[in-house]
DNA sequence: ATAACTTTGTGTCAAATCAACACAAACAAG
DNA sequence: CTTGTTTGTGTTGATTTGACACAAAGTTAT
């Protein structure tokens, strides 16, 4: 298929945030630069939408070739349209951001180039583009989000415990929730299934393993932070 | 500016789904085409994007110069990639969503052709490309906003009745509200100020006006539906 | 006038929810 | 088998909510 009018189109670009959790961490995938413009920059990865792709192709892409990911949580962002966002020229980026679980974490965290690295939300380093603006918009999205909508299981593994979920939900929201009355909460939105099984392991107590309960109950969701 | 790269992009355009309020009823703007594809057929408003805009400003050139608007509220839904989604070849759709108080409502409804038309949002026509789709998003979208953001002023006058916008409320959601206990929600949350005004007019008890309170208080607003 | 009716503003109260906390059970280490 | 830590469960007072009653301010009919 080919643009059917005359006149030029902006260049159409995707840029993905991608989240992953390890080590009591939110942390974000950077990529460092090596061609101009912004050598030697960290930046969002992103590639250029192709002709026959759709926006979640293109982020399968990046993820796949760039990062050797697969099988990611993938939302639509925002669309970025400032004139001069892009040096070279006019780029509309379509932003979305994923969620990985630890399994692609492993992955990635292992066979990485020094040119790829995870950052922790707190130690950002300056980014190119405007990329700063659509991390912070994607944090912010995935903080709103977590409040009504069951999406953090994507960033842990298939079983997980009561007190790895509540650490992730303090992490992402940068606050401290009463860990029962979260606990409360959570049970009672039925997300969430208890499968019996404990985790067994270095600790005290053996947790509860719990896991997603895939056919989402009605039950309506709603944490609320002071 | 001119794309840098050399490959095809494909058309970027941007579609409106304009919102109005009056009659007690919330309407949608719709113009029937007179040109292929999906021609003497009703679809949203919209234009391809100029190299030199940003989304806002298509929107506003759309407001303009198809409907004779002006200063309305504009926001970015979400953007559609659907291959096939226009017959005539790629093109990716900025939706964004508009509301428009009932000064631009009365405007337009007077002096418009009989290709434009307002569409209660209850009786709408069959909608050519993708239409439904992205009218159907913008809706949910206005609904769930509403529930924590005070974006409903921007649908009725600059000084409005309790009474008003208790209606208008219930118009959007299409739901009943316990009149008293929506006041007793809006008042707390500080949206609005009491001007010490009256409504005159053919009514009964003659109910104050309000306005929007323009520094938002970080009250937090969270109206619960049943 | 004034009585009857409609609409709007204000207040009440039981039920549900929430925030803060106590306590017991399960496990490890000494 | 005692001490310390972590996890699961329950309690309680305060707040918020949902469902109302009632009074105040108008209009219309008699």
């Amino acid at each position: 298929m080919k643009p059917f009018h005359s006149y030029q189109n902006p260049s159409l670009a995707i840029d993905l945030v991608v989240f992953g959790y390890q080590q009591h961490t939110l942390s974000v995938l950077l990529l460092n630069r090596n061609e101009a413009p912004f050598k030697d920059t960290w930046t969002l990865p992103g590639a250029f939408l192709q002709m026959e792709e759709r926006f979640k192709d293109t982020c399968a892409r990046v993820l796949k070739t760039k990062l050797g990911m697969d099988d990611v949580y993938l939302e639509q962002l925002y669309s970025f349209d400032e004139p001069d966002r892009d040096p070279r020229g006019r780029v509309i980026a379509v932003a979305h951001y994923a969620l990985i679980n630890p399994k692609n974490f492993a992955i990635t965290a292992g066979s990485m180039a020094n040119d790829v690295k995870w950052f922790n939300i707190h130690e950002m380093p300056a980014l190119g583009f405007d990329h700063k603006t659509i991390f912070t918009q994607a944090l912010q999205r995935l903080r709103s989000k977590i409040l009504y909508f069951p999406v953090g299981f994507e960033l842990l593994d298939d079983l997980f415990t009561m007190p790895e979920l509540h650490e992730l939900y303090e992490c992402i929201l940068d606050i401290s929730i009463d860990r029962r009355n979260f606990r409360r909460k959570i049970l009672d939105s039925q997300y969430i299934i208890n499968t019996g099984k404990k985790r067994e392991g270095l600790q005290n107590r053996h947790p509860d393993l719990y896991k997603f309960n895939k056919k989402l109950p009605k039950n309506a969701f709603q944490l609320n932070i002071n």
